[in-house]
DNA sequence: TCTGGGGTCCTAGGACCC
DNA sequence: TCTGGGGTCCTAGGACCC
């Protein structure tokens, strides 16, 4: 046996998991000052929106993440709901991460507001009141770098430290000793588990399982036949406490992908190739701008009744090559049905490596093989004629999103509050600023311009250590009051 | 109520090779 | 003449996560 571990789970509650509570749309109130305290909903602002993160305030009202937008205004009409600005959340984020790595080199990301940090490898002693301390610091530390909450779960396994965040929201830590996890998972739902989802939910409910103990005593043969090799045998061992997976630092992605769903169902043929082929575009530029080529390109197609598929074609060699994306999704469009009407169009690549001079030479072949294919004819006529780059067209009209930054020559620097009916509403305020006045303008009104994200912390009349925060920024502590709410799970 | 966008991992069948 | 097993690659779909 490994020494300091048993079962894969350490001795001493070394694995640190920090999640950032609400992050989105916390990040939006700490942008706002008008929307602190307030129900606040970041997602998709379109008839097909879905919620990405609703506050706690919104929350109250039953507001979830991954509910259609739509669901959430009957709900909790009054709600601020904003298009996301992933650059600002992006910003954040780095922050965070610098101080998570601060902590150890080993800190893994899980997304913008997610992590796992391995205290061990930080020279952290193996002790809990060691760890405690770190942990509370680091909250400290978050609270006054971002002005932004997080909860910090903290145990000898990952899956037990995101348990413990999950249980520390909002704003808390909680520790789970080693030893003790068998009993304290023992009543919990299965659904606590990580990858436990509805489908494995409802098989393990049709079998007479519904806790984490009942899953224990099941036993690893009937766990496995009813859920498979992989995931039956992972979940008896997590159902265990069991979790010997490392943290680890910088993984490669694995894929890039693009998808666009539309407002109204697509159904003409050419606007549907189009648009595959524009994604195929933006696609390459992002595994451009990440320095990578991949070998195999798949397209997705949803279809109107929500049914989806997808079609892959592998090449003989990995590409960058916007022409050799646009083409093999082409021909991969060829093979589908889309006469009822398109709900969805993705575009993705897959089989990612970094450059080489080998894969060059591929790439060179491949393309020379297309080329000579579409010269063939296999691309030919009315298809030749919607391969071609779509025409930019005149300057599209410009849309006022919810929430996003603008500044204004005479008010300087606001938000979008609201648009329509050729009229936008801008609300002016900063992050640091007081809560600030609403005043509407025509939609092309030339002193309204778009603006960037303005940092949360580090304003003009902010000095440089923000230890304290201000009564006014305290609408979290508020959010205290469904501390004992159902989290909701995804 | 009507379901986003970006990912990861697993399964299973068929092709192909040894 | 009938019948192998294992390994790898490719394709399609599905569950799950944030």
């Amino acid at each position: 046996m490994v020494c300091g571990s048993i079962g894969g789970v350490r001795r001493a509650p070394t694995i640190l998991h920090l999640d950032m509570d609400a992050f989105y749309a916390a990040a939006e109130q700490a942008a706002k000052p008008s929307l602190r305290g307030k129900p606040v909903v970041v997602g998709g602002i379109g008839p097909r929106g879905v919620v990405a993160t609703a506050s706690y305030e919104a929350r109250v009202f039953g507001v979830r993440s991954a509910m259609p937008t739509a669901q959430a205004r009957r709900l909790c009409p009054n709600a601020a709901y904003l298009s996301p600005r992933f650059t600002l959340y992006r910003q954040v984020s780095e922050s965070v991460m610098e101080l998570l790595r601060a902590l150890s080199p080993l800190v893994e990301p899980l997304s913008l507001d997610e992590a796992f940090v391995d205290l061990e490898a930080g020279g952290v002693p193996a002790e809990t009141a060691a760890v405690r301390a770190v942990g509370e610091r680091l909250r400290r530390d978050i609270r006054a770098a971002t002005g932004l909450t997080g909860s910090v779960g903290l145990a000898g396994a990952k899956m037990l430290a995101k348990i413990a965040s999950e249980a520390a929201k909002p704003d808390g830590l909680v520790v789970i000793e080693p030893g003790t996890e068998r009993e304290l998972l023992g009543p919990m739902p299965v659904r606590t588990l990580p990858g436990v989802g509805p489908a494995t939910a409802e098989t393990l409910r049709r079998a007479g399982i519904h806790t984490v103990a009942e899953t224990a005593e099941a036993g690893e043969a009937e766990l496995v036949r009813l859920l498979g090799k992989a995931h039956g045998g992972g979940l008896y061992a997590m159902a265990l406490g069991r979790d010997d997976r490392p943290v680890v630092a910088e993984r490669d992605a694995k894929s890039v992908s693009v998808e666009d769903t539309f407002e109204v169902d697509l159904t003409d043929r050419t606007r549907v190739r189009n648009e595959v082929l524009r994604l195929a575009d933006r696609c390459v530029a992002r595994l451009r701008a990440a320095g990578r080529s991949g070998r195999t390109v798949v397209i997705k197609v949803r279809n109107y009744d929500f049914s989806t598929l997808t079609r892959s074609e592998t090449l003989r060699g990995p590409t960058d090559d916007p022409a050799v994306v646009r083409e093999a999704a082409g021909r991969l469009l060829e093979t589908v049905d889309t006469t009822g009407g398109v709900r969805l169009l993705g575009v993705g690549v897959t089989g990612l490596a970094d450059f080489t001079q080998e894969d060059l030479f591929a790439q060179i072949a491949t393309e020379r093989e297309a080329r000579e294919l579409a010269a063939a004819g296999a691309v030919a006529g009315p298809e030749a004629e919607a391969a071609r780059e779509p025409e930019p067209g005149p300057e599209p009209p410009r849309r006022w999103h919810p929430g996003l930054d603008v500044v204004h020559e005479e008010f300087g620097a606001g938000w979008v509050q609201g648009s329509g009916v050729g009229r936008v509403t801008v609300r002016f305020e900063t992050p640091w600023s007081a809560p600030g006045r609403v005043r509407t303008f025509a939609v092309d009104d030339p002193a309204l311009r778009p603006g960037e994200p303005l940092p949360l912390r580090g304003g003009p009349d902010q000095s440089s250590a923000p230890a304290i925060r201000p009564k006014s920024e305290s609408g979290a502590d508020g959010a205290g009051s469904v501390a004992g709410e159902e989290i909701s799970r995804r």
